[in-house]
DNA sequence: AATATATACGACTTTTTTAGTCGTATATAT
DNA sequence: ATATATACGACTAAAAAAGTCGTATATATT
């Protein structure tokens, strides 16, 4: 609970290595998963979904891999996680509408007021203050 | 992923319910889990937890239930959450120092302070900020 | 004293989510 | 051609969360 998933967590740490690298470097995602003892499938896809996203830029072929693209620090990290695991709030009901309790419910309110605080904090989180 | 579990989404909606009640007033947890949909072998459970904590107050018997107790409002979330769901951090390694990859992660001082963030929020929220 | 009702609590099962794997397609440098 | 890399959906395995059950204990009421 108040986990982020080990997709992000691996992402984060790519990312990292990316930006140590020199500008337009190429990474694997092979070279990343050996170096950090991360299951490559699963950081393939994860990059993959960055990617799709144009957080990074993917090239294929032999001597492919992966880099940084010029604005990949400004991206905040709520769209960061978002990307990776879908909608970050506490509750299903933050997104969700249809819930049956909601009439009863006596802590939406201030649930959401937390959830606020969380996202906003993360808002104002680039990926370059995780991976500096 | 950065959610809170049913147990404390259940129990703060009980204490929201606890919190209307006149002081000293019993409420059994059947009673809450009837009114809010909540099943109830599982309300009682997490409401038996908050009691060997003394966050409430058990009484026993027909006629029994919980009841809050004075500094019920005072807890701070942090301590709240993690009494029914163990400790709050992104990550485990938060909390646990044996991981495999330490040395090679990058990571690790930015989550904790992502961590610590969080933490600090949670801990400067009270109960009775979210039961109000 | 017997009964009914409530908490206390560990063990268990089911469900959901997360983690990880596999197969196949596509692009491309050599 | 071949080897190597990304792309991606389908699948399986593992872990966590949600929910259930059985049994014990306390106590108010009859």
């Amino acid at each position: 609970m108040l986990k982020i998933t080990r997709k992000v967590e691996y992402a984060l740490i790519a990312m990292g290595h990316l930006q140590q690298k020199e500008a337009g470097q190429l990474v694997s995602a092979k070279e990343i998963a050996e170096q950090y003892g991360i299951p490559q499938e699963l950081l393939a896809k994860t990059l993959q979904k960055l990617a799709r996203e144009k957080i990074i830029q993917a090239v294929k072929g032999p001597a492919g891999g992966y880099r940084i693209r010029k604005d990949s620090n400004t991206i905040n990290m709520t769209r960061f996680i978002e990307i990776l695991e879908g909608p970050v709030g506490l509750m299903d009901c933050y997104f969700d509408t249809d819930c049956i309790q909601l009439n009863t419910c006596n802590i939406r309110t201030p649930i959401n007021r937390i959830n606020d605080s969380i996202r906003s904090m993360l808002d104002q989180m680039t990926l370059a203050d995780i991976t500096n």
